[in-house]
DNA sequence: CCTAATGTTCGATGTTCGTAGAACATCGAA
DNA sequence: TTCGATGTTCTACGAACATCGAACATTAGG
């Protein structure tokens, strides 16, 4: 597990954003961030297999979407929440909004 | 060409909006059409084939974003504000203000 | 050390997407 | 009716994507 590389604000991209969000599991995981805690990889909870799981997070991270930070063999994710709003205004709570309404990415959650 | 389908409000996702607005070229559709005046497909400038014109144009139709009229052999296109910001509120102005601000698909403009 | 736990990466597969050109359908005008 | 303009659809192709299982790397614990 080599350090894993975090778009600065500035090197973020709208389709970036947008073609990230594209996608239910990760809009799924966006939810299950956003209440601004940090968690654990173990906790997440999606219909896919732990590499596909990867895969996502990796391209939300690539996004600039969340932070991962190691912690001996272990992995923690938090949304990049301020940076986000700063970068894109409205665009995370509109997001939001929208996937709560029509509960997009429902099959996503946390271990019970 | 036959009648194109229209998605009512509650048709349209998250997920297929996201999608449709993941691309350079449909972002640049969107800013052109954003002032909210019907325009003709001849009066679109994209650096793309025709067909491929046609199929951002439907991809945006299809996502609801987009209404399109047929006048005789012309085509008019129009921007579905008001049905997009009752469905998905602060989505489309979130995303124009970041589009303008990175200036996305500004390859995309009207007839000189 | 050896082993178990935790993610990442790799290889493979099937799907979707963006793109273009050619053929087609429709309509207005000559 | 014939022709030209206007979009749509068909077909094709390479790139990108979602997915999985297996192999791998790293670290904690015994």
């Amino acid at each position: 597990m080599k350090q894993a590389r975090h778009p600065e604000p500035e090197e973020m991209t709208l389709i970036g954003v947008m073609g990230a969000l594209g996608d239910p599991i990760r809009v799924g995981l966006l939810r299950v961030l956003s209440d601004g805690r940090e968690r654990g990889w173990g906790e997440l909870r999606a219909p896919v297999a732990k590499s596909t799981l990867s895969h996502h997070l990796r391209v939300l991270r690539d996004a600039g979407i969340t932070r991962t930070r190691q912690e001996g063999t272990r992995c923690y994710v938090e949304l990049r929440r301020s940076e986000l709003d700063a970068r894109f205004p409205g665009l995370l709570d509109a997001v939001l909004n929208a996937a709560a309404a029509e509960d997009v990415g429902d099959q996503v959650g946390l271990t019970a």
